[in-house]
DNA sequence: GTCTATAGAGGGATAGAC
DNA sequence: GTCTATCCCTCTATAGAC
């Protein structure tokens, strides 16, 4: 149990213990995820992996579904963060704010590709989790504040369907481009043309029709 | 065996019978995907569905994975003829033909939503054919030679990565939005965004530096 | 709370009869 | 060429000892 092997373990209460459990269980989950890819992760494995038993894990887990949604939800929330740190700036221009997130994007991409492909694969398995459909409008609305300082004479409708356009776009960009490991300079003019793409048509909504 | 109980099967030479089983198996295959998903896709299920017994079908198909990867093929070349009938139309100019494709893409994506996404679930079990990379060669050179008409002053290099980053916008239009039932108006109006976006980079290319 | 052991189900692929 | 029967494996989830 190499995560129970400190000292700290004997003395740490109930509620963080199970909490250690969790978090040993969610770090192994990344692990079994990378190594073995989606078809292969099991629940024994991340167990083994993790150190505990599989009685255990399924303490603190339904199924094996809610082992992946915690991966792939803590993920929406970091990029979440990032997209609000990024387009709430403003102290720069709408255009350089989103030039300035398409390379932190897919630089973060690029940095995680195994563990993000894996996820993807393993979708199905939590797709339908209702948790899904809320971290997609958060980010969604990030996107359409930001779209409503940079180009205020678009109609809401307008900017609800470009905001989707352009989400969709980076995330492809940074799903597909990050399938293959890259060098730092394929990363920046791979990140620089998803830029220029995003930003003409940026220029485009800013302009009254 | 639905598919051979006309007398056509009792005449038909072996050729043409083992070609008529391979047909009836990816057409149950196709059935099994979109009522079944990806999930429960079993060479038992398609076996049943298509009328023939397992073992028939592994006389054609080496494993499970060929017949996705089939299947996924398929539909690789009929979206490259698409591609390359739209793109090649010399009568129009390229911003017109970049959003008539936009616009036929997308409509397509939307009418066999089901299989493509029950495909792409299914996509880990064929991702490492060497074929996969055969197709997407195949379209990013049409891609290639739109670009080289409409933006002959770009460099090969920079036209080879935004026609990687068109093709990779598309598609993942095309993906995301057909994940839920859509209505003409809508299907139109998604469109018309991706090619405002497009054609927005697109006219970007066209200009010099 | 944590462990071991296993029930129980399902699926990929094949052997061997016809 | 086609079918039936089945082997063998893997996996999820739980029961019950400690």
């Amino acid at each position: 149990m190499p995560r129970n092997t400190g000292v700290s373990s004997r003395k740490t209460p109930r509620q963080a213990r199970s909490n250690e459990l969790v978090a040993a269980v969610l770090d192994a989950a990344v692990q079994v995820l990378q190594s073995e890819g989606a078809q292969r992760f099991t629940t024994a494995r991340v167990a083994e992996r993790a150190g505990v038993c599989v009685g255990s894990l399924y303490q603190y887990f339904p199924n094996k579904a809610a082992i992946l949604f915690r991966l792939q939800s803590d993920e929406w929330h970091r990029t979440s963060a990032m997209l609000r740190d990024i387009l709430e700036d403003q102290a720069r221009l709408p255009g350089a704010r989103l030039r300035a997130l398409v390379h932190a994007f897919i630089r973060s991409e690029c940095e995680e590709a195994a563990i993000r492909i894996a996820l993807n694969d393993a979708a199905p398995f939590y797709r339908e989790a209702p948790e899904a459909a809320e971290a997609h409008a958060e980010s969604a609305q990030i996107v359409q504040d930001f779209l409503r300082e940079s180009a205020p004479r678009r109609t809401d409708a307008e900017r609800r369907l470009a905001g989707e356009v352009m989400k969709t776009a980076l995330s492809a960009a940074g799903s597909s481009f990050s399938a293959l490991p890259r060098t730092a300079q394929e990363i920046h003019a791979y990140a620089e043309a998803v830029a220029d793409m995003l930003c003409a048509y940026l220029a485009l909504l800013e302009n009254a029709d």
